[in-house]
RNA sequence: GCCGGUGUGGCGGAAUUGGUAGACGCAGCAGACUCAAAAUCUGCCAUGGGCAACCAUGUGUCGGUUCGACUCCGACCACCGGCACCA
């Protein structure tokens, strides 16, 4: 053993012992229980940062811990490889996304293999390799024969400038991110995937999902958005025939209160409205210029305008006035709503800045008094439920019966009945984009949209194309489009949109069971593999992957390709990584700095003050903690301190900084803590070592003889109770690694080199290693040599904390008086209640406290704490 | 705007089921070792009062439940994640 600890040989060597004994190979072996670890798969955007460290850490540990337990052990790794990055920086650099793609990962692989992760490579998955889209393909024209798949027109974000269509991340304050041109929303035909036709299943089943965050389940659930209503319908003339204007609602008790029918801009009725009415149209037009995204809809000012046309009200046939609202969604219902001003707050207002009426027709419970007349401002009570009233036949109903006797009497006119309304929308998966994976179909003039023969898949991606921004170079390549048609042979065009990436990551860790099979998507090994025991990502995918994830699963389970429906048995959501981050705004433009780049001047509390630019002297903008990103040049390289600390000191130090869930606040102090808990680790073995030797405890336990000897052990197999706890069930490898720093601090105070303490220290020793062992696995390697044993300490399994060792004679026990500690005292552990009691009562700190006054109560929490109240 | 989460010393965090608030580490201060530096080791380290024992205050803010609240309840504030074409 080296008396210097050297990270850099000590991670070769143990990496070499890993590849050489092909340690991290996964085995399908029925005689041991088998256990999937999955962390999501990198997108490969050029090197790791430190959420993938931090993400690849925690499974890794996890991997490990359960291999010590016994488990067959699967912990794959791919590469999420299509996607938006690739084509920007082939517009940056004109190198073909491929390139770029396959260069990057090349890259990042060392990476990983240099933090010592025990992934195993021979079962690596790339997403744009033909061998692994080609299933994507072939389960999508299995989802187009089931009516599962299906085409209807979606609304995109629609560059004039650049004619193309760009993702929302590329519309900035409702501009074209390189042409600065006002984006508009437009309709385009899409692929779609019915997601909404499980939307009841997936709801459901979150309840036998106990191993996931309760907080991802509810925002499913909130996600999916089941809400339980009325349809009602307006009646309404046009062109002298009838036609019903439909609209969902979760108040229908409050029906009577409508003032105005509002409609998106996309809806017939405003498309009608507007050909003699240049007006609305204009507005219309206005409505569809900005982003399709929901949250800068959400945060517009509501606008309307009257379409002239009426409604008639059903129950009452009073006429309704229809407005076009652009805070009306499309998407949601059939793109109407009815406003019931005196119940809704956005209703409220958009009738107080229009000058609608507003009907009081709900009274609340608790309030006897008048109804308000015209109130300036919305008072959050006219929202609550209450007693009907100004509503004829429905007047003093509670909101149920409102409801009921309100749908019924719609169900019998024909004009609306009860109905449950979905959030969730269908899937669309068609992108007007490069880098991704083609969708099968050919456009055939007489044929109409033909899926692609299986035997012709898979549709190969060209990879040598470098796009320029101006839309789709697939559409300009005429050896792709060309095609014939696989039904009557005449020419045709082939599709050239490509799937979405989210379909890519729907069925990954199924891959990783089989991806070799040529054949078949997946075989028993999926099986024997599946489900997912631990799956470990950011919580940035609660909701979209891993629902899509969810339904992609169940589809592949309906096709009888996987024999589960819920794909991840236990969730881990870590939190994200951040840095600070600073920028300059000149012209519009945003350019941010490297920490590096700049001169920040911090107070006292190290919360900076100001910070100006190195080149120019020139002040730049602090914009707090964000999560590390590659556009705000606040990320840290992994690399870099892999180099300069160690693989070990890095992981060490991601697992100590927080639990694994809360976010984590980067800081450069710390990563030297942790190598300096390295080095002293290293140190404490080679001198017990040096002055003991190297004999392994084996299957006799030391017996302690003296009181300091007895606590030492107790506090070594103490500490080994809370870790595997702390690691096998809480996940708090935080908590883990300080209960072994306090052990290495306890033993450095025991000093003892009789016969019996000399083996305690070996057992001890033995025992941080072990417990270190998943955490920092090449210096544990070493070490676990070094203390005299021989067999791979990978494969070493996890001990068990000896009962005999934990058991304690006396405790101390704090007494409490009106909830305040006011002394301690030592008793036998097995003292009766009475005991503690009277010990606590001898307490000269006590007695003053009670001082002669009753004892009003006292309570003996056993082992915990004495309390009493005065 | 809607959905979800978080808030504890100078800093990251600990307190697992309502039971000792501040474990462990970082930073800092003092000392030891050294010609010196690095490395290492020892001690101190919430705030206010006190020589000390000890006392008071203290877990984003305000209020409540309880013998006892970081933990439960209500209202609010700040920050973070998601909002369907970033991945």
């Amino acid at each position: 053993m080296q008396e210097r600890y050297d990270p850099a040989t000590v991670e070769t060597q143990a990496q070499a012992f890993w590849e050489e004994t092909r340690a991290f190979e996964a085995k399908e072996d029925p005689s041991r229980p088998k256990y999937y670890c999955l962390s999501m798969f990198p997108y490969p955007s050029g090197r790791l940062h430190m959420g993938h460290v931090r993400n690849y850490t925690i499974g890794d540990v996890i991997s490990r811990f359960m291999r010590m337990n016994g488990h067959s052990v699967l912990q794959p790794m791919g590469w999420d490889a299509f996607g938006l990055p690739a084509e920007n920086a082939a517009m940056a650099n004109g190198v073909p996304p491929a390139k770029w793609t396959y260069d990057n990962i090349a890259y990042m692989k060392r990476q990983l293999q240099s933090l010592g992760f025990a992934i195993d490579w021979t079962r690596e998955v790339t997403t744009c390799k033909p061998e692994y889209y080609r299933w994507n393909q072939w389960l999508f024209l299995r989802m187009l024969e089931r009516g599962i798949a299906y085409k209807k027109t979606g609304v995109v974000n629609w560059d004039p400038v650049d004619q193309t269509v760009l993702a929302n991340e590329q519309v900035i304050d409702g501009r074209g991110w390189r042409t600065g041109a006002l984006i508009e929303k437009r309709e385009i035909p899409m692929y779609y995937l019915r997601i909404t036709d499980q939307a009841q299943e997936l709801l459901d089943a979150l309840n036998e999902l106990p191993g996931w965050p309760e907080r991802v389940r509810t925002m499913q659930a909130n996600w999916i958005g089941k809400s339980e209503g009325v349809r009602i319908g307006f009646p309404y003339e046009l062109n002298g025939e009838r036609h019903v204007l439909n609209v969902f609602t979760t108040r229908a008790d409050t029906v009577m209160g409508v003032t105005f029918c509002a409609v998106a801009a996309e809806h017939p009725l405003a498309t009608h409205a507007a050909k003699n009415n240049p007006e609305l149209a204009a507005f219309i037009e206005e409505c569809k210029r900005g982003t399709a995204m929901e949250a800068e809809i959400a945060l517009m000012e509501k606008k309307g305008m009257p379409t002239g046309l009426f409604v008639e009200h059903p129950l009452s046939g009073e006429k309704i006035p229809v407005w076009v609202g652009n805070y009306v969604l499309m998407t949601y219902g059939e793109g109407a709503v009815m406003g019931v001003p005196a119940h809704d707050e956005r209703d409220f207002y958009f009738a107080k800045k229009y000058g609608l009426p507003i009907k009081f027709v709900i009274r609340p419970l608790e309030n006897e008094g008048p109804v308000p007349d015209s109130p300036e401002d919305w008072r959050p009570e006219f929202g609550e439920y209450g007693v009907c009233i100004n509503s004829g036949k429905y007047d003093g109903l509670t909101y149920q019966q409102a409801v009921d006797a309100v749908a019924a009497d719609l169900k019998a006119k024909n004009l609306g009945d009860k109905q449950v309304q979905w959030r969730l929308r269908d899937w669309g998966i068609s992108r007007q984009r490069y880098w991704g994976c083609p969708i099968p179909l050919i456009h055939c003039a007489s044929c109409g949209d033909v899926p692609v023969p299986d035997e012709d898949l898979p549709v190969i991606l060209p990879e040598g194309l470098v796009p320029d921004g101006s839309g789709n170079p697939l559409a300009k390549l005429e050896s792709f489009v060309k095609c014939t048609c696989p039904k009557c042979g005449a020419p045709a065009r082939r599709e050239t949109d490509t799937m979405d990436t989210f379909v890519d990551s729907s069925w990954y860790f199924v891959r990783y069971a089989c991806p070799d099979n040529d054949k078949a998507m997946s075989d028993e090994r999926a099986n024997y593999w599946l489900p997912v025991d631990q799956y470990i990502g950011g919580i940035e995918h609660a909701i979209l992957h891993l629902l899509y994830s969810r339904f992609w699963t169940r589809v592949m389970n309906d096709l009888g390709l996987v024999n589960v429906r819920e794909p991840f048995k236990n969730l881990l959501t870590q939190g994200m990584v951040l840095n600070e981050a600073f920028s300059r705004t000149t012209d519009g433009k945003r350019r941010y700095y490297w920490a590096h780049e700049l001169d920040i001047q911090r107070d006292a509390h190290r919360v900076v003050v100001s910070a100006t630019a190195k080149d120019d002297g020139q002040p730049v903008d602090y914009e707090g903690w964000t999560t590390m990103s590659k556009s705000k040049n606040n990320g840290v390289d992994p690399q870099q301190l892999v180099a300069e600390y160690g693989a070990d000191s890095v992981r060490l130090f991601m697992m100590f900084k927080s639990p694994p869930e809360d976010t984590l606040e980067w800081s450069d102090d710390g990563v030297e803590g942790a190598a300096r808990f390295m080095r002293r680790l290293w140190r404490v073995v080679y001198e017990h070592v040096q002055k003991n030797g190297a004999r392994p405890t084996g299957s006799n336990p030391p017996v302690p003889v003296t009181d300091a000897q007895r606590a030492m052990r107790r506090a070594a197999h103490a500490t080994l109770a809370k870790v595997t706890d702390d690691i096998g069930r809480r996940r708090t490898f935080n908590t883990a690694i300080a209960a072994v720093m306090e052990l290495m601090n306890t033993l450095s105070k025991f000093d003892d080199a009789s016969e019996q303490g000399r083996a305690i220290v070996q057992e001890t020793l033995e025992l941080i290693v072990l417990m270190l062992a998943p955490i920092v696995p090449h210096a544990t390697h070493a070490l676990w040599q070094a203390l005299g044993h021989s067999d791979p300490l990978i494969d070493h399994p996890w001990p068990k904390p000896d009962p005999g060792a934990l058991v304690q004679d006396t405790l101390e026990i704090p007494v409490q008086i009106n909830g305040k500690v006011r002394a301690r005292v030592t008793i036998p552990a097995d003292s009766a209640d009475q005991d503690v009691l009277n010990a606590a009562l001898a307490e000269p700190n006590v007695a003053k406290w009670i001082e002669g006054k009753p004892l009003r109560m006292w309570k003996y929490v056993k082992g915990k704490l004495l309390t009493m109240a005065v």
